[in-house]
DNA sequence: CTGAAAGCGCTAACAG
DNA sequence: CTGTTAGCGCTTTCAG
């Protein structure tokens, strides 16, 4: 009736007549690509307010074969600690950020959901999270030719860039942190040593066993069950012995386990934690553990501008960027 | 070198030519939108396969105004226990599964994000997820006329569908089970008297003095730490009396603090618990435990359901769904 | 049942 | 510094 308000939009003519240029001159003053006296940049820049001007998105990505759109690759949600989201979140807030928008493809499309975003050209750029290690989707994103981001840090990835956690370093700095706490084992839990085919676990354990080795920190895999890993920290501890305790994950469920059995941090045990969602809440009983910031908003951050410098830097090239986890104090 | 496979995306001109027909065949080949003899029809998906040809998004988009994306506005990931993950999941699976793509939309971006994606054309309806009570970005969503569903039913909403779970039922059936495990009491943790103001609280509190009412069962709302939910629980117990306990948030902290002070269900206190990922892991501690299953997943896909179905029918009219909780016996 | 042709709104040559 | 013009690849009339 009254506010139907579905008023056609605006097109670039429409400005381009309101402003009393031609319509390539409007074009000119929003892609920024050849000088515009300031004058009818003014003009022009009216009219846009005035109208309320957007251009078409499609017309747009016909002509210059730019979308705009970002295709990030998401892994099932089995992890279901929360920890996703926060990866996602801040890839999406970082891509508005310089103009591009995030479109979802799940793991579940497989190779051929990434074949029809690349060859539809919905997408002009791929992040890909949780690769596997021979991922039936790195064939279709190479083929594509696009630039692409992993976030994980692949076996081998000549053609793409790579932003992920220096866990080299975060194995140094797990050693570093027992021995400054006069430890003097290193209790690894959630079977690390199974786990070493994950590209991530494995490079933890070179940094964790490097530095043990020059400390003569004895380091113990364990792949029982969390429940009972503070109870198997005492069996592997003498007398006047003193054990840390470190684990990609089940942090939380060692957590109770120690809080149920006693305290977290005592003469024989100190946990520390690799920090995430899945310990919110938990604040009373995190107080005594040092945790370890796994950065995962400098990540997302790092890999959206990287995919943003391999899609304006004419010819760049690939490049790895590892970033140094932190010491949360609590 | 040998593969650069640079080679330029096939059109449909490409198709047509081999296929030996005109442009529009393979169009309407692709679209259904005409009869197409089974001979032609044969030729042209021979030559689109051969030649592995996708329409191109840009020039479809253009031309029907259609873009086969959905913007999904997803909160701030505060919440942070991984539910969030399993809505957008089973979202966009559920779009793929009718052809269409999510585009994410944060709710940091607010109203100007929407009505950007909104005047851009990039998406052709939306998905808001937890829309405040006022919330500015429900105005430029209005103002599109583009069909959008909420996800949570908010305090009224004319002309959008909406999907969330009934509320008012869980209340019921948490009473039901509390009587039927012969409590006398309720207690609601997390406060939820307070947090009347949210519609989901408030639903949930009409369906749980309604029926306490009726059934002379009494309600205590508790608005203290989780911790110490447990023995709040005992200090509103007479002797012989028992108490059920149930809140919308701090699941997992209950029932750790629980686990801490005794049994989980003994002769005074029941906890009944909304399942979610903030309870994953802790299977040997919910073996007795009677979960509510707030079912996202069907949450998740009837939303999306509905939105196809405001866009495919014409001149289709918004409607409210609510899904039924489901007892999750442990 | 199929073909020819127009044009969606924009970008980027080409021409002053 | 600005205007004119030619398409990008598709959908959809209008003609057969």
């Amino acid at each position: 009736m009254s506010s139907n308000g579905r008023s056609k939009a605006p097109t670039s003519q429409d400005v381009a007549r309101l402003a009393g240029v031609s319509q390539s001159t409007v074009s000119y003053v929003l892609t920024g690509s050849r000088p515009i006296s300031a004058a009818t940049r003014e003009r022009v820049e009216e009219a846009i307010a005035k109208l309320g001007y957007h251009p078409n998105s499609g017309a747009r990505t016909l002509r210059s074969r730019r979308s705009g759109v970002i295709g990030l690759m998401v892994p099932e949600a089995e992890s279901a600690d929360g920890v996703l989201m926060v990866f996602i979140g801040a890839i999406a807030r970082e891509a508005r950020r310089h103009g591009y928008d995030i479109l979802l493809v799940t793991a579940q499309e497989g190779a051929e959901g990434i074949h029809r975003v690349v060859r539809t050209g919905v997408c002009e750029a791929l992040i890909l999270m949780e690769l596997g290690r021979y991922d039936e989707r790195v064939a279709p994103v190479l083929e594509s030719g696009l630039p692409f981001v992993t976030i994980g840090k692949p076996e081998e990835f000549p053609q793409g860039s790579v932003v992920d956690l220096d866990f080299e370093m975060l194995g140094r700095m797990v050693v570093e942190r027992a021995l400054e706490e006069s430890c003097d084992r290193l209790l690894l839990f959630g079977d690390p040593g199974h786990k070493r085919a994950r590209n991530d676990v494995s490079r933890l354990l070179v940094g964790i066993e490097d530095a043990a080795a020059e400390a003569q920190l004895e380091v113990v895999l364990d792949g029982g069950p969390y429940a009972t890993v503070p109870e198997r920290a005492l069996q592997v501890t003498l007398p006047n012995d003193r054990t840390a305790l470190f684990g990609m994950s089940g942090v939380r469920q060692v957590l109770f386990a120690m809080a149920a059995t006693g305290a977290l941090v005592d003469e024989t045990r100190l946990l520390i934690a690799l920090s995430g969602a899945d310990l919110a809440d938990m604040s009373p009983l995190l107080a005594s553990v040092p945790q370890l910031d796994p950065r995962r908003v400098q990540i997302s951050e790092l890999a959206v501008q990287e995919l943003v410098r391999l899609l304006r830097t004419d010819g760049a090239v690939p490049r790895i960027t590892l970033v140094e986890p932190r010491w949360l104090e609590g």
